[in-house]
RNA sequence: GAGAGCGUAGCUCAGCUGGCAGAGCAGUGGACUGUGGAUCCACGGGUCGCGGGUUCGACUCCCGUCGCUCUCCCCA
Protein backbone atom coordinates (compact mmCIF):
# COMPACT_ATOMS: atom_id res chain seq x y z
CA UNK A 1 0.00 0.00 0.00
CA UNK A 2 1.12 3.68 -0.61
CA UNK A 3 2.02 5.72 2.27
CA UNK A 4 -0.22 8.27 0.74
CA UNK A 5 -3.41 7.77 -0.64
CA UNK A 6 -5.92 10.63 -2.02
CA UNK A 7 -8.76 11.00 0.68
CA UNK A 8 -11.78 8.87 0.40
CA UNK A 9 -14.40 10.15 -2.18
CA UNK A 10 -11.69 12.31 -4.34
CA UNK A 11 -10.27 10.58 -7.18
CA UNK A 12 -7.81 10.73 -9.65
CA UNK A 13 -9.02 11.19 -12.84
CA UNK A 14 -6.88 9.65 -15.59
CA UNK A 15 -6.76 7.32 -18.98
CA UNK A 16 -9.64 6.12 -20.34
CA UNK A 17 -11.76 7.66 -17.39
CA UNK A 18 -11.00 10.62 -18.14
CA UNK A 19 -10.90 10.50 -22.05
CA UNK A 20 -14.56 9.51 -21.36
CA UNK A 21 -15.02 12.61 -18.96
CA UNK A 22 -13.52 15.40 -21.35
CA UNK A 23 -15.83 13.45 -24.32
CA UNK A 24 -19.42 13.84 -22.49
CA UNK A 25 -18.34 17.09 -21.33
CA UNK A 26 -17.14 18.51 -24.30
CA UNK A 27 -20.14 17.29 -26.33
CA UNK A 28 -22.34 18.90 -23.22
CA UNK A 29 -20.45 22.09 -23.79
CA UNK A 30 -20.88 22.52 -27.72
CA UNK A 31 -25.07 21.74 -27.45
CA UNK A 32 -25.24 24.32 -24.61
CA UNK A 33 -23.28 26.82 -27.21
CA UNK A 34 -25.94 25.93 -30.12
CA UNK A 35 -28.28 26.95 -26.96
CA UNK A 36 -26.81 30.06 -26.61
CA UNK A 37 -25.89 29.89 -23.28
CA UNK A 38 -22.77 31.98 -22.09
CA UNK A 39 -20.17 30.06 -19.62
CA UNK A 40 -19.26 31.50 -16.14
CA UNK A 41 -17.08 29.94 -13.95
CA UNK A 42 -17.96 30.21 -10.59
CA UNK A 43 -16.11 29.50 -6.98
CA UNK A 44 -15.97 26.41 -5.13
CA UNK A 45 -16.29 28.42 -2.18
CA UNK A 46 -19.48 30.11 -0.86
CA UNK A 47 -20.66 31.33 2.29
CA UNK A 48 -22.59 28.46 4.12
CA UNK A 49 -25.63 30.63 4.10
CA UNK A 50 -26.01 30.59 0.21
CA UNK A 51 -26.44 26.99 0.41
CA UNK A 52 -28.81 27.13 3.85
CA UNK A 53 -30.95 29.14 1.87
CA UNK A 54 -31.24 28.08 -1.24
CA UNK A 55 -31.31 24.22 -1.00
CA UNK A 56 -32.95 24.60 2.37
CA UNK A 57 -32.61 24.21 6.08
CA UNK A 58 -34.10 20.98 6.72
CA UNK A 59 -32.35 18.48 3.39
CA UNK A 60 -30.08 16.17 3.93
CA UNK A 61 -27.29 17.72 1.75
CA UNK A 62 -27.70 20.72 4.00
CA UNK A 63 -28.02 19.28 6.91
CA UNK A 64 -25.59 16.33 6.46
CA UNK A 65 -23.37 16.32 2.85
CA UNK A 66 -21.22 19.27 3.15
CA UNK A 67 -18.50 20.14 3.57
CA UNK A 68 -18.60 22.91 5.89
CA UNK A 69 -15.84 25.02 7.97
CA UNK A 70 -14.75 28.56 9.47
CA UNK A 71 -12.40 30.68 7.91
CA UNK A 72 -9.82 32.66 9.74
CA UNK A 73 -12.27 35.22 10.85
CA UNK A 74 -14.40 32.49 12.05
CA UNK A 75 -17.04 32.57 9.18
CA UNK A 76 -19.00 29.93 7.90
CA UNK A 77 -17.96 28.98 4.32
CA UNK A 78 -19.40 25.73 2.49
CA UNK A 79 -17.61 24.02 -0.46
CA UNK A 80 -20.54 23.79 -2.97
CA UNK A 81 -22.88 21.14 -3.10
CA UNK A 82 -24.45 21.65 -5.93
CA UNK A 83 -24.04 24.39 -8.28
CA UNK A 84 -27.57 26.54 -8.54
CA UNK A 85 -27.08 28.52 -5.64
CA UNK A 86 -24.09 29.87 -6.87
CA UNK A 87 -24.93 30.72 -9.93
CA UNK A 88 -28.06 32.19 -8.69
CA UNK A 89 -25.49 34.39 -6.01
CA UNK A 90 -23.60 35.11 -9.14
CA UNK A 91 -26.49 36.26 -11.04
CA UNK A 92 -27.90 38.75 -8.34
CA UNK A 93 -24.01 40.20 -7.06
CA UNK A 94 -23.81 41.46 -10.79
CA UNK A 95 -26.99 42.57 -11.40
CA UNK A 96 -27.14 40.26 -14.57
CA UNK A 97 -31.05 41.25 -14.51
CA UNK A 98 -29.94 44.13 -15.73
CA UNK A 99 -28.30 43.57 -18.65
CA UNK A 100 -30.99 41.55 -20.79
CA UNK A 101 -34.65 40.78 -20.36
CA UNK A 102 -33.11 36.91 -19.91
CA UNK A 103 -29.85 35.65 -18.88
CA UNK A 104 -28.57 32.08 -20.29
CA UNK A 105 -25.54 30.94 -18.21
CA UNK A 106 -23.47 27.54 -17.73
CA UNK A 107 -20.98 25.71 -15.47
CA UNK A 108 -18.70 23.13 -15.25
CA UNK A 109 -16.51 22.52 -12.24
CA UNK A 110 -16.55 20.16 -9.00
CA UNK A 111 -19.34 19.64 -6.46
CA UNK A 112 -18.88 18.16 -2.80
CA UNK A 113 -21.08 16.31 -0.85
CA UNK A 114 -19.74 14.09 2.57
CA UNK A 115 -21.74 10.97 1.22
CA UNK A 116 -20.08 7.15 1.07
CA UNK A 117 -19.11 6.93 -1.93
CA UNK A 118 -20.53 4.13 -4.15
CA UNK A 119 -21.00 3.28 -8.22
CA UNK A 120 -20.98 6.74 -9.88
CA UNK A 121 -21.06 8.73 -6.75
CA UNK A 122 -18.16 10.49 -5.20
CA UNK A 123 -17.52 13.04 -2.45
CA UNK A 124 -15.76 15.53 -5.22
CA UNK A 125 -17.61 14.74 -8.58
CA UNK A 126 -17.95 16.88 -11.50
CA UNK A 127 -21.29 18.63 -13.02
CA UNK A 128 -22.12 20.66 -15.86
CA UNK A 129 -25.23 23.06 -14.92
CA UNK A 130 -27.10 25.25 -17.17
CA UNK A 131 -29.76 28.11 -15.79
CA UNK A 132 -32.59 30.40 -17.40
CA UNK A 133 -33.02 33.83 -15.46
CA UNK A 134 -35.93 35.97 -16.53
CA UNK A 135 -38.37 33.85 -18.15
CA UNK A 136 -41.98 32.18 -16.81
CA UNK A 137 -42.79 31.01 -20.35
CA UNK A 138 -43.02 27.02 -20.18
CA UNK A 139 -41.36 27.28 -23.26
CA UNK A 140 -38.13 27.42 -21.55
CA UNK A 141 -38.62 24.61 -19.62
CA UNK A 142 -39.41 22.49 -22.50
CA UNK A 143 -36.36 23.62 -24.74
CA UNK A 144 -33.89 22.77 -21.29
CA UNK A 145 -35.07 18.76 -21.59
CA UNK A 146 -35.25 19.11 -25.21
CA UNK A 147 -31.49 20.30 -24.66
CA UNK A 148 -31.13 17.36 -22.53
CA UNK A 149 -33.11 14.88 -24.41
CA UNK A 150 -31.11 15.79 -28.00
CA UNK A 151 -27.75 15.72 -25.98
CA UNK A 152 -28.00 12.35 -24.13
CA UNK A 153 -29.11 10.79 -27.51
CA UNK A 154 -26.35 12.29 -29.37
CA UNK A 155 -24.11 10.82 -26.93
CA UNK A 156 -25.81 7.34 -26.90
CA UNK A 157 -26.53 6.81 -23.86
CA UNK A 158 -30.02 4.96 -23.21
CA UNK A 159 -32.37 6.94 -20.87
CA UNK A 160 -35.75 8.02 -19.82
CA UNK A 161 -36.93 11.39 -19.62
CA UNK A 162 -39.32 11.97 -16.76
CA UNK A 163 -41.32 14.92 -15.86
CA UNK A 164 -43.46 16.26 -13.12
CA UNK A 165 -45.04 19.90 -11.72
CA UNK A 166 -44.46 20.07 -8.00
CA UNK A 167 -46.58 23.68 -7.74
CA UNK A 168 -46.04 26.61 -6.68
CA UNK A 169 -46.23 28.46 -2.86
CA UNK A 170 -49.77 28.67 -3.60
CA UNK A 171 -51.21 25.15 -4.58
CA UNK A 172 -48.04 23.24 -2.96
CA UNK A 173 -49.17 23.65 0.66
CA UNK A 174 -52.67 22.46 0.38
CA UNK A 175 -51.43 19.19 -1.61
CA UNK A 176 -48.81 18.69 1.62
CA UNK A 177 -51.24 18.47 4.03
CA UNK A 178 -53.61 16.53 2.26
CA UNK A 179 -50.62 14.08 1.33
CA UNK A 180 -49.86 14.22 5.12
CA UNK A 181 -52.89 13.10 6.14
CA UNK A 182 -53.42 10.08 3.60
CA UNK A 183 -50.01 8.98 4.99
CA UNK A 184 -50.74 9.00 8.15
CA UNK A 185 -53.69 6.86 7.35
CA UNK A 186 -51.65 4.25 5.49
CA UNK A 187 -48.73 3.98 8.32
CA UNK A 188 -49.11 0.76 9.29
CA UNK A 189 -47.90 -0.54 5.74
CA UNK A 190 -44.58 2.36 5.50
CA UNK A 191 -41.23 1.32 6.22
CA UNK A 192 -39.38 2.69 9.15
CA UNK A 193 -37.48 4.99 6.23
CA UNK A 194 -40.91 6.57 5.49
CA UNK A 195 -42.17 6.86 8.77
CA UNK A 196 -39.73 9.27 9.83
CA UNK A 197 -39.84 10.78 6.00
CA UNK A 198 -43.17 11.68 6.08
CA UNK A 199 -43.13 14.15 9.09
CA UNK A 200 -40.06 15.74 7.62
CA UNK A 201 -40.47 15.51 3.93
CA UNK A 202 -43.68 14.19 2.89
CA UNK A 203 -43.34 13.87 -0.78
CA UNK A 204 -39.82 11.99 -0.44
CA UNK A 205 -42.44 9.33 0.31
CA UNK A 206 -43.74 9.00 -2.48
CA UNK A 207 -40.61 7.93 -4.27
CA UNK A 208 -39.51 5.15 -1.98
CA UNK A 209 -38.26 1.73 -3.96
CA UNK A 210 -39.81 -0.37 -1.34
CA UNK A 211 -42.18 -2.57 -2.56
CA UNK A 212 -44.67 -2.33 0.38
CA UNK A 213 -44.31 1.71 0.23
CA UNK A 214 -44.92 1.86 -3.50
CA UNK A 215 -48.46 0.00 -2.82
CA UNK A 216 -49.13 1.94 -0.14
CA UNK A 217 -48.73 4.92 -1.79
CA UNK A 218 -50.82 3.97 -4.69
CA UNK A 219 -53.97 5.61 -3.61
CA UNK A 220 -52.03 8.77 -2.28
CA UNK A 221 -52.96 12.59 -3.63
CA UNK A 222 -51.07 13.57 -6.93
CA UNK A 223 -50.05 16.64 -7.26
CA UNK A 224 -51.28 17.08 -10.48
CA UNK A 225 -54.66 17.43 -9.19
CA UNK A 226 -54.06 19.74 -6.69
CA UNK A 227 -52.06 22.57 -8.97
CA UNK A 228 -53.74 26.16 -8.97
CA UNK A 229 -54.82 27.16 -12.31
CA UNK A 230 -51.65 29.19 -13.24
CA UNK A 231 -49.80 25.92 -12.37
CA UNK A 232 -52.08 23.62 -14.12
CA UNK A 233 -51.64 25.84 -17.63
CA UNK A 234 -47.95 25.83 -17.30
CA UNK A 235 -47.89 22.15 -17.06
CA UNK A 236 -50.42 21.20 -19.89
CA UNK A 237 -48.01 23.76 -22.11
CA UNK A 238 -44.88 22.32 -20.97
CA UNK A 239 -46.48 19.09 -22.57
CA UNK A 240 -47.72 20.33 -25.35
CA UNK A 241 -44.49 22.25 -26.72
CA UNK A 242 -42.66 18.81 -25.63
CA UNK A 243 -44.73 16.99 -27.75
CA UNK A 244 -44.01 19.70 -30.52
CA UNK A 245 -40.33 19.41 -30.19
CA UNK A 246 -41.22 15.32 -30.78
CA UNK A 247 -39.41 15.17 -27.47
CA UNK A 248 -40.51 11.79 -25.42
CA UNK A 249 -41.34 12.04 -21.93
CA UNK A 250 -42.89 9.95 -18.87
CA UNK A 251 -45.10 11.68 -16.98
CA UNK A 252 -44.31 10.23 -13.10
CA UNK A 253 -46.42 12.07 -10.71
CA UNK A 254 -44.53 10.66 -7.80
CA UNK A 255 -41.15 12.16 -8.94
CA UNK A 256 -40.19 14.91 -6.70
CA UNK A 257 -36.73 16.39 -6.16
CA UNK A 258 -34.32 16.64 -3.01
CA UNK A 259 -33.80 20.14 -3.20
CA UNK A 260 -36.49 22.60 -1.90
CA UNK A 261 -36.09 25.79 -4.27
CA UNK A 262 -38.16 23.95 -7.14
CA UNK A 263 -41.40 24.70 -8.59
CA UNK A 264 -44.01 24.11 -11.32
CA UNK A 265 -41.69 21.75 -13.59
CA UNK A 266 -39.41 19.51 -12.26
CA UNK A 267 -37.52 16.37 -14.77
CA UNK A 268 -35.10 14.27 -14.74
CA UNK A 269 -33.05 12.35 -17.21
CA UNK A 270 -33.15 8.08 -15.49
CA UNK A 271 -30.53 5.41 -17.11
CA UNK A 272 -32.50 2.30 -17.00
CA UNK A 273 -28.66 0.53 -17.01
CA UNK A 274 -27.96 2.31 -14.02
CA UNK A 275 -30.99 2.70 -11.94
CA UNK A 276 -29.49 6.28 -11.63
CA UNK A 277 -30.52 9.50 -12.04
CA UNK A 278 -28.00 11.45 -14.64
CA UNK A 279 -29.05 14.55 -15.39
CA UNK A 280 -32.33 16.40 -13.44
CA UNK A 281 -33.63 19.67 -13.22
CA UNK A 282 -36.19 21.94 -12.61
CA UNK A 283 -37.93 25.16 -12.37
CA UNK A 284 -36.97 27.77 -9.44
CA UNK A 285 -39.20 30.70 -9.59
CA UNK A 286 -38.26 32.51 -6.05
CA UNK A 287 -34.71 31.25 -5.37
CA UNK A 288 -33.51 34.82 -6.86
CA UNK A 289 -35.43 36.90 -4.97
CA UNK A 290 -34.21 34.36 -1.78
CA UNK A 291 -30.95 35.45 -2.41
CA UNK A 292 -31.60 39.04 -2.49
CA UNK A 293 -32.50 40.01 -6.19
CA UNK A 294 -35.71 41.04 -7.55
CA UNK A 295 -38.60 38.44 -8.23
CA UNK A 296 -37.00 36.74 -11.03
CA UNK A 297 -38.50 33.45 -12.49
CA UNK A 298 -35.80 30.55 -13.03
CA UNK A 299 -35.43 27.52 -14.72
CA UNK A 300 -32.21 24.67 -14.97
CA UNK A 301 -30.47 21.47 -14.64
CA UNK A 302 -27.22 19.79 -13.57
CA UNK A 303 -26.22 16.94 -15.41
CA UNK A 304 -23.47 14.59 -13.85
CA UNK A 305 -20.37 13.78 -15.46
CA UNK A 306 -18.87 10.81 -13.60
CA UNK A 307 -22.45 9.26 -13.91
CA UNK A 308 -22.48 10.10 -17.89
CA UNK A 309 -19.14 8.88 -18.25
CA UNK A 310 -19.86 5.13 -17.17
CA UNK A 311 -22.23 4.79 -19.87
CA UNK A 312 -19.72 5.89 -22.38
CA UNK A 313 -19.28 2.84 -24.40
CA UNK A 314 -17.48 3.92 -27.63
CA UNK A 315 -14.92 6.82 -27.85
CA UNK A 316 -14.11 8.43 -31.07
CA UNK A 317 -11.14 7.40 -32.99
CA UNK A 318 -7.63 9.03 -31.46
CA UNK A 319 -5.19 11.17 -33.84
CA UNK A 320 -2.98 8.89 -35.39
CA UNK A 321 0.26 8.80 -33.52
CA UNK A 322 3.79 9.15 -35.32
CA UNK A 323 6.87 7.73 -33.57
CA UNK A 324 10.04 8.88 -35.07
CA UNK A 325 12.80 5.92 -34.77
CA UNK A 326 16.90 7.39 -34.88
CA UNK A 327 19.44 4.47 -35.42
CA UNK A 328 23.14 5.54 -36.18
CA UNK A 329 24.82 8.70 -35.12
CA UNK A 330 21.47 11.16 -37.17
CA UNK A 331 19.86 12.33 -34.31
CA UNK A 332 19.98 16.31 -35.99
CA UNK A 333 18.46 14.80 -39.06
CA UNK A 334 15.81 13.06 -37.07
CA UNK A 335 15.23 16.19 -34.78
CA UNK A 336 14.72 18.01 -37.87
CA UNK A 337 11.90 15.43 -38.93
CA UNK A 338 10.62 15.69 -36.00
CA UNK A 339 10.18 19.24 -35.73
CA UNK A 340 8.85 19.01 -39.72
CA UNK A 341 5.90 16.39 -38.68
CA UNK A 342 4.67 18.52 -35.68
CA UNK A 343 4.79 21.71 -37.66
CA UNK A 344 2.35 19.90 -39.76
CA UNK A 345 0.30 19.49 -36.88
CA UNK A 346 1.11 16.27 -36.32
CA UNK A 347 1.22 13.98 -33.30
CA UNK A 348 4.82 12.70 -32.85
CA UNK A 349 6.47 11.00 -30.37
CA UNK A 350 10.50 10.75 -30.39
CA UNK A 351 11.90 7.66 -29.41
CA UNK A 352 14.02 8.10 -26.30
CA UNK A 353 15.27 4.44 -26.24
CA UNK A 354 19.02 4.27 -27.91
CA UNK A 355 18.68 0.74 -29.18
CA UNK A 356 18.78 -1.17 -32.56
CA UNK A 357 16.03 -1.02 -35.10
CA UNK A 358 14.55 -4.41 -33.73
CA UNK A 359 13.90 -3.08 -30.32
CA UNK A 360 13.09 0.30 -31.02
CA UNK A 361 9.75 -1.06 -33.24
CA UNK A 362 9.13 -3.35 -30.46
CA UNK A 363 9.12 -0.06 -27.96
CA UNK A 364 6.91 1.31 -30.82
CA UNK A 365 4.31 -1.33 -31.21
CA UNK A 366 3.88 -1.22 -27.06
CA UNK A 367 3.33 2.19 -27.44
CA UNK A 368 0.43 1.99 -29.95
CA UNK A 369 2.24 3.52 -32.31
CA UNK A 370 0.52 4.18 -35.85
CA UNK A 371 3.07 5.22 -38.33
CA UNK A 372 7.10 4.87 -37.23
CA UNK A 373 9.58 7.13 -39.17
CA UNK A 374 12.92 5.42 -39.73
CA UNK A 375 15.71 7.48 -39.79
CA UNK A 376 18.90 6.29 -40.48
CA UNK A 377 22.57 6.95 -42.00
CA UNK A 378 21.04 5.91 -45.35
CA UNK A 379 18.05 8.07 -44.49
CA UNK A 380 20.22 11.02 -43.51
CA UNK A 381 22.58 10.83 -46.47
CA UNK A 382 19.96 10.65 -48.99
CA UNK A 383 17.52 12.59 -47.88
CA UNK A 384 14.31 11.11 -47.14
CA UNK A 385 12.88 9.20 -44.62
CA UNK A 386 10.77 6.05 -44.15
CA UNK A 387 7.14 6.17 -43.39
CA UNK A 388 5.96 2.84 -41.94
CA UNK A 389 2.61 1.87 -41.14
CA UNK A 390 2.28 -0.27 -38.03
CA UNK A 391 -0.90 -1.53 -38.90
CA UNK A 392 -0.33 -3.10 -42.47
CA UNK A 393 3.55 -2.99 -42.40
CA UNK A 394 3.36 -1.02 -45.41
CA UNK A 395 6.80 1.44 -45.83
CA UNK A 396 7.51 4.51 -48.07
CA UNK A 397 9.84 6.37 -49.20
CA UNK A 398 9.29 9.90 -47.87
CA UNK A 399 11.68 12.62 -49.78
CA UNK A 400 12.94 15.22 -46.91
CA UNK A 401 15.02 18.37 -47.26
CA UNK A 402 15.92 19.56 -43.47
CA UNK A 403 17.47 23.28 -44.73
CA UNK A 404 13.39 23.82 -46.30
C1' G B 1 -25.19 7.06 9.80
C1' A B 2 -26.45 1.22 8.78
C1' G B 3 -25.11 -3.41 6.18
C1' A B 4 -22.11 -6.93 2.94
C1' G B 5 -17.68 -8.47 0.23
C1' C B 6 -12.53 -7.96 -0.58
C1' G B 7 -7.01 -6.44 0.83
C1' U B 8 -0.77 -11.61 -1.51
C1' A B 9 4.82 -8.70 -6.96
C1' G B 10 3.65 -2.69 -11.07
C1' C B 11 -1.30 -5.36 -13.03
C1' U B 12 -4.73 -9.87 -12.91
C1' C B 13 -4.89 -13.54 -9.54
C1' A B 14 -3.52 -18.82 -7.29
C1' G B 15 -1.90 -20.41 -2.52
C1' C B 16 -6.04 -26.95 0.10
C1' U B 17 -7.98 -29.31 6.72
C1' G B 18 -1.95 -24.17 9.54
C1' G B 19 4.44 -26.44 7.51
C1' C B 20 10.33 -22.71 2.72
C1' A B 21 5.73 -16.94 -1.00
C1' G B 22 3.79 -18.72 -6.57
C1' A B 23 1.94 -18.14 -11.95
C1' G B 24 0.67 -15.19 -16.15
C1' C B 25 1.28 -10.42 -17.95
C1' A B 26 4.39 -6.06 -17.44
C1' G B 27 9.64 -4.53 -16.48
C1' U B 28 15.25 -4.99 -17.07
C1' G B 29 19.50 -7.27 -19.57
C1' G B 30 21.10 -10.24 -23.42
C1' A B 31 22.01 -14.67 -28.68
C1' C B 32 20.15 -10.28 -33.35
C1' U B 33 24.05 -3.04 -34.88
C1' G B 34 18.37 -1.90 -40.67
C1' U B 35 12.30 -4.09 -39.67
C1' G B 36 7.65 -4.74 -34.73
C1' G B 37 2.80 -6.77 -33.52
C1' A B 38 3.01 -14.58 -29.20
C1' U B 39 11.51 -16.51 -31.25
C1' C B 40 14.77 -17.88 -27.38
C1' C B 41 17.55 -17.26 -22.70
C1' A B 42 18.56 -14.90 -18.13
C1' C B 43 17.38 -11.51 -14.21
C1' G B 44 15.12 -8.20 -10.74
C1' G B 45 10.80 -7.61 -7.93
C1' G B 46 7.03 -9.02 -1.50
C1' U B 47 6.52 -5.72 5.89
C1' C B 48 1.04 -11.42 2.31
C1' G B 49 -2.92 -3.72 4.42
C1' C B 50 -1.66 -2.69 9.78
C1' G B 51 -1.81 -4.23 15.13
C1' G B 52 -2.69 -7.90 18.57
C1' G B 53 -4.16 -13.10 19.93
C1' U B 54 -4.07 -18.72 19.45
C1' U B 55 0.03 -22.13 18.03
C1' C B 56 6.30 -25.44 18.13
C1' G B 57 4.97 -22.83 13.65
C1' A B 58 0.02 -18.00 10.79
C1' C B 59 -0.67 -15.62 3.94
C1' U B 60 -4.00 -19.38 6.14
C1' C B 61 -7.63 -19.52 12.35
C1' C B 62 -9.67 -15.50 16.02
C1' C B 63 -10.21 -10.21 17.59
C1' G B 64 -9.39 -5.23 16.47
C1' U B 65 -8.16 -1.45 13.04
C1' C B 66 -7.40 1.04 8.35
C1' G B 67 -8.37 1.03 3.19
C1' C B 68 -11.06 -0.26 -1.25
C1' U B 69 -15.63 -1.89 -3.60
C1' C B 70 -20.85 -2.52 -3.42
C1' U B 71 -25.83 -1.73 -1.15
C1' C B 72 -29.30 1.24 1.91
C1' C B 73 -30.37 6.40 3.34
C1' C B 74 -29.79 10.58 0.03
C1' C B 75 -28.47 12.35 -4.50
C1' A B 76 -25.87 14.29 -10.31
Amino acid sequence: MPEFQSVRGFHDLLGEDLRKFRHVSQHLREKLKLYNFEEVVLPVVEYLEVFQRSIGEVTDIVQKEMFAFKDQKGRWLALRPEGTAGAVRAYVQNRLYALKPHVKLFYEGPMFRHERPQAGRYRQFHQIGAEVFGSIDPLVDAEIIQLVYEFLSELGVPSVIEINSIGCRVCRPAYRVALKEYLEGVSEHLCQVCLDRKDRNPLRVLDCKVPTCKEAVRGAPKMVDFLCQDCTEHYAKLKEYLQLLSVPYRENPYLVRGLDYYTKTVFEAVSPELDMTLVAGGRYDYLVEELGGPPTPAVGFAAGLERLSLLVKELPREEPLYMVLPFGDVMDYALAVVKSLRSEGKRVELSYKRAGLKKQLELANRLGVSYVVLVGEEEKAGGFYLLKDMETGQQVRVEFNPAL
